[in-house]
DNA sequence: TAAAATGTTATGGTTGACCTTATTATTCCT
DNA sequence: AGGAATAATAAGGTCAACCATAACATTTTA
């Protein structure tokens, strides 16, 4: 813990909002289920965090960033990604990987640090698995890109961004070929929320629906 | 928390020690008094060590670190020195800060990470500082260097390295060029623990004692 | 509109790493 | 040898972040 002294604990909660919803409400639930924790302790937490003003908790409706909580999150996530530039281009750390050993760099870098590491890798735009990075002061642009899960069926669109966190997922999505700038062609959708087909580069690929939840694609333009 | 599953301050319990007595005992006090936090803590937290294996303890003896202890010992020092070559030569930060700055950085790192970090720089031998990084397996060397503080007065040394920690002792060395490589001569050491006048390049400085405990010297050869 | 599903609160418990105050044990020094 | 200094233990307390179980509130949906 370094940055302005808030928790590791607190941090994680606040880039998991910011993660999951964007801007949007978050349900509790998911929130612990993202964080893999009761919903208890999301409440109990959630508690925690409305009382020093970081989120806004509507009682059966969800939690949402206030700007102050909004402004942290982006620090961490900006933290986070940076790393992920520099553990994959200058240490050469397998790609599956990088969520998670950033994560726990994130929570232990100083202002300076981040800065400096900004610096360092020139700037960068996105991380290795295409989202974006936040920069020093704002907060993250919004790009149009929607989950694969929800293209129709005979469309072809081009992966912008993986959002997956496990490194399990992110390894079997690098096993079909589904990274940021691959062109994908939605072949078929099966029946009973079965898996989609895909066309990944001359290879055709199963996916299932709640990984292609994960998978950000735009049109071809 | 990553390597090794042990806790972060578990880590900084078994570095201090490390640090305080190349493999000599240390007594729980002095332990207590650099973490800053009471006997009493340091006390428990010594047990709970002892149970793990970690440590041993020789009542009203002190403390000293098993061969478990020290090989987690030795890669805490490790991660931390590998990360101050970093952030010092490659993202340029405060000579002065480094070891707050890689003390957070060090107990997040998973063991890939320091050892893609160790092959990216190179494989250094000491850090900034001129303390010597451990590697991957075994343990630091013994360099044959001792305290500023036990120079015969008319002696002429060199600086090997500087082991405060404080940003702030570190920045008062760093203005009085008590830097590894440079030559200081011991002029003069005043009486009731008075500081000790230095000739370092073509200035005088006034040293404390206390301050002195933590710059390392050799013979000039 | 009532039952099912989901969300919230209450209660009580755990763990690690701290704290204070007080007491007891040992070692060191004169 | 005896008192001072130092070290260790005991007892009780705090705090953040978790847990389980159970009760209660609201929303969704059939």
């Amino acid at each position: 813990m370094i940055a302005g002294q808030l928790s590791e604990s607190t941090e994680m909660y606040l880039k998991a909002m910011a993660e999951l919803g964007e801007g949007e409400v978050v349900s509790i639930s998911r929130l612990a289920e993202r964080l893999s924790v009761t919903s208890v302790s999301a409440n109990e937490m959630v508690r925690r965090l409305s009382e020093q003003g970081l989120v806004s908790h509507l009682p059966y409706k969800g939690v949402n960033l206030t700007s102050k909580g909004r402004d942290v999150a982006c620090n961490v996530v900006r933290r986070q990604r940076l790393w992920e530039c520099f553990l994959y281009n200058h240490l050469k750390l397998e790609w599956a990987q990088l969520y998670e050993l950033a994560c726990s760099l994130e929570h232990a870098t100083a202002p300076e640090v981040t800065d400096a590491l900004a610096v360092f890798l020139g700037n960068p735009k996105t991380c290795p698995h295409g989202n974006p990075i936040p920069d020093a002061d704002g907060c993250l642009p919004e790009l149009n890109s929607n989950p694969l899960s929800t293209v129709p069926v005979g469309d072809t669109v081009r992966v912008v961004s993986v959002r997956a966190t496990s490194t399990e997922v992110l390894r079997h999505l690098q096993k079909l070929s589904l990274l940021p700038g691959r062109e994908v062609t939605l072949l078929e959708a099966a029946p009973m929320d079965g898996p989609l087909m895909l066309k990944v580069g001359d290879r055709e690929a199963a996916l299932g629906l709640l990984m292609a939840e994960f998978v950000f694609v735009e049109p071809i333009s």
